[in-house]
RNA sequence: GGGAGUUUAGCUCAGCUGGUUCAGAGCAUCUGCCUUACAAGCAGAGGGUCACUGGUUCGAACCCAGUAACUCCCA
């Protein structure tokens, strides 16, 4: 039988993935055992898996598979949200194809094209986790909205709204023009964007002049009149000012103080007001003040009670209250304006100018500041509890780094804007009577019992529901409770067992956009926390640090990565390169080393696999055995406390040593059998052999979380027997911590040193691997090299291992731990070389007690250290003493 | 402009309460090996003024102050 020199994924991932499925092993329902829950950030429907997606499922995997295996209950409930900027601009996208225009389609019409877009294109995502090997329970998968779903955002809403909570007010709002709707604070991204600054003059009114601006004609000759100039990036706005703004304080100014000025082109008058608001030393001093089109000037102009003049439509052309370039868009009208401006005389220069602008996170148009009718939800109330759960530690944030950016969010935060001017998602439940009153209840008719508290005579005709829908967040800020029915039932038996959650896998950037929401409904409806620990992933970068984008074209594509590396290759690939909440700089080498990883282990199968028992052998390794066995466990400790440090890449190294170096290059070099001419089986005494399977189950199941095919593969090889259907690795117990040699390992850690000197010797002097050498050693510690003869002369090649007392003439030497060895070869030594190697590790050892001695000569020190500090410093001292006698005694035996 | 974070080997990162022969790991590099599991490998080796300047201390990568560069969040 011939095994395949290398590991090939693929089919092993096929296989396995369905084998897993069809057993249930992904399927969690409520027993005794402990739950431990994961829910999925659900990913946006309309989303392709990224990396982001591969890290942060990844994680969620290993930590979902380790708790199965723990064996706790573990349920890792996967879905999707709704994301209705993004859906119904693909929506809008797919009937733009098919020569549908939103505009032409009802609300319900264009509802059941988006659920035909859903259907077809919205699974896309979780199909993708699955080739990553993601142990979701697929029979829970959820979407935000689900009618169970829907029905909870709804019963939220009436809750808040009951307590007073929700409000209906005009305010300033983000427009993304494109997607035609509001979006909230968090969904604007803010970018430097070069423009140009507008010095524009606006003709300041002879006193005599006041209100006579009807009869003014743009044909004035501009040097008999007086003006003021404005810089401005929007040339565009000027229609829509209501005033200019100096600070009072400016005494270049002064003479303006309640005079009027005409805005050129359309010769509007407009006041000049008086602020401090104003910068003096930006632009020119004086401000144009467009309350409907800049938040701030909004605010100034509530403080003067200015008129709000908005000019731009729904799509950010200009409206016919712009009196010209009506019907323009608005970056077209600001070309076409400058040029206006110029030929009337009233553009005075321009300039270049960086600023901030604001751009949809969703549809990537630039953000409008809107005054518009919308939902707000007060936030303080919210706020106060949810920022509690994370400074009391109940909920906690992984790395703590982030409970400062928290604190300062919820400390700051402002009314969060719930409403959407979309149709696909949950239509608000606010329902207008004709005399525009509202009332909100979960469904209509509910609201007419309302209205008819009103007026009798209402019925459902009358009543009209409110057209926009609620802010995705809103649902999702929900899902913990939600995916488990426990905003309609709260006391049912589900919702009663998994929640609180366990883990939370997420970006920092949605800290607040969600995690936030999630505590602060968890709060208010079930007070208690939506899960325990959030652990915050970097976002991945490629290796030159930058943010992987569809656009910079950096990104790979996660499924070419799997097809290449394997899943595991590429699991184990995004973990070596994902410290906790640091940024990671992704490269495709960590997923070949991953891919090499799975060959070493595959190859260690093979050997082992090779193997054929031969009972009369006497056992012999029995050495080795308890050594891997300490080891194994000294790994286990430390795997265990890196994960309750959320350190995964840590607990991934640790597993990743444990199987290279001392599993593969030291284990089974050990007890391997010696080649044998002409015998073409290697045999093995029994006893090696069933420690040996052992040991290799155990790492297969320590690998498992991060590794799950490859473990699952070798799992149900016929070298551990035959395995029962429900036998596998993915719900195997994981090892627990067993007794660990400490003095063994101890041990063995000096005769490792032994056996890399002398191969050091051997390449130095250029002698070949198959040159058997002998060795003597002059013991001065306690160790029985006896004991070790077979390991030693096994991996170091050692024709003999003689004890001698004094020191070898003419031999290599070296020292390990404070014993002496000697390899006599048949070449004469290189007595300069030796003698020159010798005196540096003199000197070391020289200036090195000189420090040592430095600390225990110091009355400060001796005083002021630990008792334990200062025994440590004493042996450093007897060590480095012995050791540097021994390097003395060995140049006198040189130059003797 | 306000706040937070980062800076340790060529790269990515550990380094916990200041104290072990403490300056570490993986990758990359160099040298030698197609040794009967593995060249996607084996063996060995070389890489660092711990960003900079000062301070505290018997003792600083670690604590404090300042400086510089970069990153993120908020305005």
């Amino acid at each position: 039988m011939s095994i395949a020199k290398t590991y090939s994924p693929g089919e092993a991932e096929e296989k396995w993935y369905s084998y897993w499925l069809k057993h249930n092993f992904f399927r969690s329902v409520p027993d005794d055992r402990e739950p431990y829950t994961i829910v999925i950030p659900p990913p946006n429907v309309t989303g392709v898996l990224h990396m982001g997606h591969m890290l942060n499922n990844t994680i969620q995997d290993v930590l979902i598979r380790r708790a199965r295996m723990k064996g706790k209950n573990a349920c890792w409930v996967p879905g999707t949200d709704h994301a209705s900027i993004a859906t119904e601009a693909k929506v809008v996208a797919m009937l733009k194809e098919r020569g549908i225009n939103k505009k032409d389609l009802s609300r319900e019409e264009f509802l059941s094209y988006a659920w035909e877009w859903k259907e077809k294109y919205g699974g896309i995502i979780l199909e993708q986790l699955k080739k990553l090997g993601a142990s979701c329970d697929w029979e829970r998968t959820k979407f935000t909205m689900d009618e169970d779903m829907s029905e909870s955002v709804i019963d939220y809403f009436v809750h808040l709204h009951k307590k007073g909570w929700i409000y209906r007010g005009v305010r300033m709002v983000n427009w993304d023009p494109q997607g035609k709707t509001a979006v909230s604070d968090e969904e604007v991204i803010r970018k430097e964007v070069n423009q140009k600054l507008y010095y524009i003059k606006y003709e300041v009114a002879s006193d005599g002049e006041q209100g006579a601006s009807a009869e003014r004609t743009s044909h004035h000759a501009p040097n008999t009149k007086e003006y003021l100039t404005i810089a401005t990036t929007r040339p565009e706005t000027i229609m829509a000012d209501a005033a200019i703004c100096i600070n009072p304080n400016d005494e270049r100014y002064l003479h303006l103080h309640g005079k009027s000025v005409f805005i050129p082109l359309i010769n509007r008058e407009i006041p000049v007001i008086l602020d401090n608001y104003v910068t003096m030393d930006f632009g020119t001093g004086c401000l144009k003040v467009t309350p409907a089109h800049d938040l701030n000037d909004y605010e100034l102009g509530q403080r003067h009670k200015l008129p709000v003049i908005d000019i731009l439509n729904d799509d950010a052309t200009l409206n016919e209250k712009a009196q010209i370039l009506v019907g323009e868009d608005r970056f077209t009208a600001r070309k076409k304006i400058a040029v206006l401006l110029e030929e009337a005389g009233a553009l005075e220069k321009t300039e270049d100018y960086t600023s901030q602008i604001g751009f949809s996170e969703r549809t990537n148009a630039v953000i409008e500041p809107k005054l518009s009718m919308q939902w707000f939800c007060k936030m303080p109330e919210l706020a106060k509890p949810a920022l509690e759960y994370v400074l009391n530690g109940e909920v906690k944030l992984i790395p703590e780094k982030f409970i400062n950016t928290y604190r300062h969010w919820m400390e700051n935060v402002r009314d969060w804007n719930i409403s959407r001017q979309l149709w696909w998602g949950q239509q608000i439940p606010a329902y207008y009577l004709p005399n525009g009153d509202f009332v909100v209840a979960k469904t209509k008719e509910e609201a007419l019992t309302q209205a008819q508290a009103i007026d009798s005579k209402l019925t459902l005709n009358d009543l009209r529901q409110d057209e926009d829908v609620l802010d995705t967040w809103f649902s999702s800020g929900l899902w913990p409770m939600s995916v488990f029915d426990g905003v309609r039932n709260p006391d049912n038996a589900e919702i009663n067992y998994y929640y609180p959650t366990n883990d939370l896998v997420t970006a920092p950037e949605i800290l607040f956009f969600w995690v936030a929401r999630m505590i602060m409904s968890g709060h208010e409806l079930r007070a208690q926390k939506p899960f325990t620990n959030v652990y915050l992933t970097g976002i991945v970068r490629d290796k030159l640090g930058r943010k992987m984008s569809k656009s910079l074209g950096n990104s790979p594509d996660p499924l070419d990565l799997i097809n290449k590396y394997g899943a595991d290759g590429v699991r184990v690939g995004m973990l070596l390169c994902s410290p906790a909440g640091n940024d990671l700089m992704f490269d495709e080498s960590y997923c070949e080393q991953g891919r090499n990883f799975a060959n070493k282990i595959w190859n260690a199968f093979k050997l082992i696999k090779g193997w054929e028992i031969d009972d009369t052998i006497a056992p012999k390794n029995q050495i080795a055995i308890e050594w891997f066995q300490s080891r194994f466990n000294q790994a286990l400790v430390e795997i265990e406390d890196n994960f309750a440090q959320y350190r995964l890449s840590e607990a991934l190294m640790a597993t990743y040593k444990l199987v290279w170096d001392d599993f593969c290059a030291w284990y089974l070099e050990m007890v391997k059998p010696a080649y044998q001419q002409g015998v073409d089986k290697q045999k093995i005494d029994a006893e090696t052999y069933k420690a040996t399977v052992n040991f290799f189950e155990d790492v297969l199941k320590v690998l498992h979380p991060y590794m799950p095919f490859l473990s699952e593969e070798l799992w149900h090889d016929e070298l551990f027997g035959t395995r029962a259907e429900l036998d596998c690795c993915i719900v195997a117990q994981m090892p627990t911590i067993g007794k660990i040699n400490t003095q063994l390992v101890a041990e063995i850690e000096v005769v490792q040193q032994v056996i890399a000197q002398v191969r050091n010797i051997r390449n130095s002097n250029q002698l070949s691997p198959k040159e058997a050498l002998p060795l003597a050693v002059k013991t001065n510690s306690a160790i029985n090299y006896q004991a070790y003869e077979s390991v030693i002369k096994q991996l170091g090649n050692i024709s003999e291992l003689s004890k001698v007392d004094d020191a070898v003439n003419g031999a290599n030497s070296f020292i390990a731990g404070t014993d002496e060895f000697f390899v006599k070869l048949d070449i004469e030594i290189d007595v300069a070389a030796e003698t020159e190697r010798l005196e540096k590790e003199r000197d070391y050892l020289i200036g090195f007690l000189k420090s040592v001695n430095a600390k225990l000569n110091n009355e400060r020190f001796m005083a002021n250290a630990k008792p334990e500090i200062i025994d440590n410093e004493l042996k450093k001292r007897a060590d480095a003493e012995a050791r540097l006698k021994i390097v003395e005694d060995n140049l006198r035996g040189l130059a003797g």
